[in-house]
DNA sequence: AACTATTTATAAGA
DNA sequence: TTCTTATAAATAGTT
């Protein structure tokens, strides 16, 4: 119970952030069963921006490499590009 | 002031439930000026993640339609794959 | 930065 | 599971 506690407070927690500061908060959270949760502000749009993206690598040619040196279930995590990389 | 605050104890709880709970957590938050801040649970190693794909991006032909579209200023969040598309 | 009054989150128990 | 409650922690306002 513990988990789902501190999990949902995360997740108020990250919505609160991004509203009352108006951040933009990205958060993922995997449990030990490996379910996902996640929260992204609005302005993110990480839905829209996870289907763009499958669409961009189910046209292109790095599926083996993407898809080599990954676990699995941890798959969420294995494309992150950040600012450094712009 | 509330910013840097909020933006804290959401880095606070999010350690919190990986290490208590065992999950797996990434977490990012752009403030309105755009700095960035991050955390991830030692399990996801976003770090070693983000280079890694940096180089897979750096490989690929992928660049043209990876950047049309997106902001610029939100690229962290522009490369999203999930369970959904294991 | 530090203090503090108040609110909120949480763990333990019913 | 949900609800209660005592305790702990986070936060806003202030200095």
């Amino acid at each position: 119970m513990t988990f789902s506690k501190r999990r949902n407070g995360l997740l108020k927690k990250a919505y609160e952030l991004s509203v009352l500061c108006d951040a933009e908060v990205a958060l993922i959270i995997f449990s030990q069963k490996g379910r996902l949760y996640e929260f992204s502000s609005s302005k993110v749009k990480m839905k829209a921006t996870m289907f763009r993206c499958k669409c961009l690598f189910d046209n292109s040619n790095s599926t083996r490499n993407l898809k080599t040196g990954c676990e699995k279930s941890h798959l969420a995590f294995n494309i992150f590009l950040t600012k450094a990389f712009v």
